[in-house]
DNA sequence: GTCTATACTTCGATAGAC
DNA sequence: GTCTATCGAAGTATAGAC
């Protein structure tokens, strides 16, 4: 066990692992994340996930991060942009996001070292939302930034969500108070 | 298969095994509920699951459904109290019923029948809100009904999430803004 | 450095005895 | 109404061949 030896981080074997776990726990759930399912979808055989992955854990540890570094990284270019708060609601509107976070939660809902991971990526994500919304040039009108950045996450998870399963029902009326707010606190170009 | 028997309804077991079904979904989360140990933990044999419930979906349903029967009644009962939108408030901020919700819903994820069953349910709570929402002698102030019954469900979901993770940017803020509407549009009787 | 053969465990589900 | 015995499939993980 403590020779045991493992793949390099260039392979593009793992690489395919990763990019097949995330489509994975989209499609089917993060239950369905199994090492033969994961090899069968990749083109490899079963026991190489573990050539790559200690445990399945790691895997699931080493998925979260690549997508949570892509995402950090989304998301400072667009509050970065010239429309930040327009360009983080189009972000996290996307139904994408949603779905994996929400299974991610799950997850770390009894993996412990998951939770932890999530736990401390959430707060950097706040906390570069909050930053940059505070230091905002025309500020964030009558909401404090750091209620603004948590009901964007709030309602744009929780419709995506439920958009999932077909309920729409006062989708509208909430999706116009936020289209109301912005054109409020920072007018389109148009 | 055809001629194959199924326990009562009012079988002890049968509750047994829908109780211990939501605590460990609830503990480890659904990919722990197997039928082995579910049995373990309602102090049968595993077989004796089948019998009970054709298939471990459909041991999932019913457990579902007794769950959500149960919080329909409570929402009923909230919204029919003196101060319905803090009773709705203080009912959708426990945290079991955010942590079961996002069980359920990862389950959804890959378990059609299941995805069928929550946007059911789900659409009754948030009619039945909106329809209690809607008349409330003194009204929802500012806020369209359905966009109240959208955002405290908003809200509260991914605040009792984030508690369970320990991140709490922006809760206060947030929380506060809640306090805040309900002040002015439910005066609170002290 | 990369992959395969294989061990061992646990799963859901059924048939039929008690 | 409940339990024993058991099947075939699928799970994680390791040891060792290329």
């Amino acid at each position: 066990m403590s020779t045991r030896r493992m793949g390099s981080e260039s392979s593009e074997s793992r690489d395919r692992l990763l990019d097949v776990t995330l489509r994975l726990m989209l499609d089917e759930g993060y239950a369905a994340v199994t090492s033969r399912r994961v090899a069968a979808l990749a083109g490899v055989k079963p026991p190489l996930v573990h050539y790559y992955f200690r445990t399945m854990e790691d895997l699931f540890l080493d998925a979260f991060r690549r997508g949570a570094e892509a995402n950090l990284d989304r998301q400072a270019a667009a509050l970065a942009s010239a429309q930040p708060l327009r360009a983080l609601w189009a972000l996290n509107r996307d139904p994408t996001g949603s779905a994996l976070t929400m299974e991610f939660m799950a997850l770390a809902n009894h993996r412990k070292a998951i939770r932890d991971e999530i736990s401390a990526y959430a707060e950097r994500f706040r906390a570069q939302q909050v930053e940059a919304l505070a230091a905002l040039a025309g500020g964030t009108g009558p909401l404090p930034p750091a209620a603004v950045s948590l009901l964007m996450v709030c309602i744009s998870q929780v419709v995506g969500m439920e958009q999932g399963l077909g309920v729409t029902e006062g989708h509208a009326e909430t999706l116009a108070l936020v289209d109301q707010y912005l054109d409020r606190v920072e007018p389109a170009p148009g």
